[in-house]
DNA sequence: CTATAACTCTCAA
DNA sequence: CTAACGTTGAGAGTTATAG
């Protein structure tokens, strides 16, 4: 029986913008999503205001005035750089982690039961605290759905948790009780679409799911809510996945600062995003078979003409090179560009993506990477790497294009930049 | 008609 | 003064299409 650990740092982005300056210590402060659109996280303090996550910057500007939110742009060079450092303490506990997302980590608690889990979920929490100043949460349980709940209940300081919760040794009648307090929507795997379905058939809490057939719920919704119910009653469907495989698909896609018409802008601007896709499919050492890409107008602003078009390439020769994705992605956009319309998002999708050993006949052999990397693409990338993106680049991508978001009130990147390091008086 | 491709829906952070 | 709403990826299930 595997027991996982579910570690999730509390408001991950509001946390480590305060944890460098102090002037922002008891201030209820928000951080906004790319293009400084959307509230993504939230401090306490905000919290308590009732502020809901997701909500439009601009839709609460007043009221955050009125209440002193402090609004921050995302800085997710630092937030990277935070969270490795995370994994890292982490990696220190358990040799099975399986990083979930930036924030969220699971560990195989396998062979820790000696000094109880819950103990290990404590010191994993306070050694988090201690060394990069962090609050998590940490959940324990026999499966991963189960872990979610648990830390779920850990955040909450559901039954008498400090901030670690650990369901392996609360009792059955306790736990059942437990479970019939939390909403079915709380259930990782049901969303806002899945919890009124089963709400309207008269399954409300987590407990009603966990008491569910799941052949049943198998034939009526799907086996991916089976697996959930499964995993509920304490039947492990879902393993630690440690090693990540290779992306099938790559995207790079952005809204835009400001409203673009010209054709040279959105050339810009999709340079760039093939680019960008470009590099990470080479970090994975693949190439692509088809390039599609697409333009928009604002969804939202319905009394604005509407035009959104997308257009896939196959790709004559699978590939990773950023001056034929490029070559692609102006050639693409000739053919759906139209005229006269306030162009909001755009952006490059890679797919049939296979590796890279696949295709090319390898004439010298096993390739060592340091070879590898001699080529045009790997010198780019390691240019890049080291002096910042952008400093090399295809010259149908302009360094500061119009279109680039706007990121009204960025922090520095305290971790990794030193020359934007406050000064010190 | 079948196998596959293409697309839609849902969820998650 | 007004208008201003994120990004990336996966998997399942359904529909369209080719042969």
């Amino acid at each position: 029986m595997t027991v996982f650990a579910l570690v999730d740092c509390n408001n991950f982005y509001a946390s480590c913008e305060k944890l460098f300056d102090p002037k922002l210590e008891g201030v209820p402060l928000v951080v906004l999503s790319n293009n400084d659109g959307c509230v993504v996280a939230r401090s306490a303090e905000v919290k308590a205001l009732g502020i809901p996550m997701g909500v439009p910057w601009f839709k609460i500007r007043d009221e955050a005035k009125q209440f002193g939110i402090q609004a921050m742009s995302s800085n997710y060079a630092l937030y990277a750089d935070m969270s490795n450092r995370v994994v890292e303490v982490l990696e220190g506990f358990s040799p099975h982690v399986e990083v979930y997302s930036i924030d969220e980590s699971f560990l195989s608690l396998d062979g820790f039961a000696a000094r109880g889990f819950e103990t290990y979920g404590t010191e994993i929490k306070q050694r988090v605290q201690d060394w990069l100043g962090l609050a998590v949460c940490v959940g324990i349980a026999e499966t991963k759905t189960l872990a979610k709940l648990a830390n779920h209940c850990a955040k909450k300081g559901h039954a008498g948790t400090a901030g670690v919760c650990d369901f392996t040794t609360i009792p059955p009648a306790d736990f059942s009780a437990l479970l019939a307090k939390i909403k079915v929507g709380e259930t990782w795997g049901v969303g806002s679409r899945l919890a009124p379905r089963l709400e309207k058939m008269g399954i409300h809490t987590v407990q009603d799911l966990r008491n569910a057939d799941p052949g049943r719920m198998r034939a009526r919704f799907s086996v991916v809510l089976e697996r959930t119910v499964m995993e509920l009653k304490g039947i492990a469907c879902l393993e630690l996945e440690e090693t990540t495989p290779d992306k099938k698909q790559i995207v790079s896609s952005r809204s835009f600062g400001q409203r673009i018409g010209a054709f040279e802008h959105l050339a810009d601007a999709l340079a760039f995003h093939a680019t960008r896709a470009a590099e990470k499919l080479r970090s994975q050492d693949s190439v692509a078979g088809a390039l599609t890409l697409f333009i928009r107008t604002n969804p939202f602003a319905l009394k604005e003409p509407q035009y959104q078009r997308s257009i896939t390439i196959p790709l004559p020769e699978a590939t990773q090179d950023t001056r034929e994705l490029v070559k692609w992605a102006g050639r693409g956009l000739r053919r759906i560009y139209r005229r006269g319309f306030a162009y909001a998002k755009a952006g490059v999708m890679l797919s049939e993506i296979r590796p890279t050993a696949l295709v090319q006949a390898d004439l010298f052999g096993s390739m060592e990477d340091s070879e590898r990397s001699d080529t045009l693409m790997g010198i780019m990338d390691r240019i890049n790497q080291r002096w910042g993106r952008g400093t090399l680049r295809t010259a149908s991508e302009q360094a500061e294009g119009i279109w680039k978001m706007n990121r009204g009130n960025l922090s520095p990147r305290y971790t990794t930049a030193w020359s934007e390091l406050p000064q010190v008086t």
